[in-house]
DNA sequence: GCCGAGCTTCCACTCGACTGGAGAGTGTAT
DNA sequence: ATACACTCTCCAGTCGAGTGGAAGCTCGGC
């Protein structure tokens, strides 16, 4: 119990923002913290820990859900580490369903761009809507495109 | 004005849901529809064709604001192509680089996971959490994740 | 005259991982 | 004594593309 860090030196330690940490403990990433009298959260090295393993695990595409789980296996004295190589082995295969489609999803849009730069060349104004989107796709990348339109919230 | 359709009949020609269209509407990606006496909404060829139009544009990975920024152009007769143009090769751009860092940290997946399997004979329980885990990774792709996390709606 | 399908509006909810802010209490430096 | 930073709880909002459901019209057939 050395080093109680309030809320806000936790929170520095690693990187994450006060409200981030309150967070966690509500999904029950981090267990009640002990309280001053006059109800501060105090925190030890320990929970700086488990916060560099929540991130680490973020960084590995865990959900937060995953991470709880693993947490819990470990709260109960199991070794999480075979649960968590099934977990890996299943986002692994899920990346290489993502990098075919996106791949695919590449090639075709690159072939669009080629097409359609000819086209405004030869056809300056004949299309209904706008030919290029006309022409159309014709891969299918469900899973890619679910992912791009994802993507849109931090670019 | 020929083959007017009620809302029912042109969600069906165009495989969207009753639910969808209204919404489209709510965003001004189709303009008002003409109502019976009853208010029930009537739609034309023109519609469903503007539908399809959404549709294709979707799956090239545009999101529906930009979708409405391509319609508002061509209602003001304007030709969007060339916007549409720009448009795809942003999303090339950024699909690209997903890509790169999607391979990257496939690449860092498979490593931890031969390395782990290793360490689960050798070292069978002297880790912290989970020593796969805490192994770490090395690989940045911030937006790859981000858009890893995003694909867990669908999974 | 009545049933059911289809239409209307309006409001709330989904998912995940937070973030923002109000309003109140606490801790410390001047 | 007072300013200021920090903390507390609680509630609501964000993003995108819809979906769910209630309450109430309307249309067509029997």
């Amino acid at each position: 119990m050395t080093g109680t860090l309030k809320i806000g030196q936790l929170a520095k330690a690693t990187g994450l923002t006060v409200k981030t940490v309150r967070y966690y403990e509500l999904l029950r990433l981090l267990e009640e913290p002990q309280r001053t009298e006059s109800g501060y959260r105090l925190y030890g090295p320990k929970d700086v820990e488990r916060l560099e393993f929540i991130k680490q695990a973020k960084q590995l595409g865990l959900s937060l859900d995953e991470i709880r789980d693993i947490l819990v296996l470990h709260e109960q004295r199991q070794t999480p580490c075979v649960h968590v190589l099934a977990l890996l082995d299943q986002k692994l295969e899920h990346v290489d369903v993502i990098l075919r489609e996106l791949d695919e999803f590449r090639t075709e849009l690159m072939r669009l761009r080629a097409e359609s730069q000819v086209r405004l060349e030869q056809l300056p104004d004949d299309a209904r809507i706008c030919g290029i989107i006309e022409r159309g796709v014709h891969a299918k990348g469900e899973l890619a495109l679910t992912w791009l339109e994802g993507s849109r919230k931090k670019s």
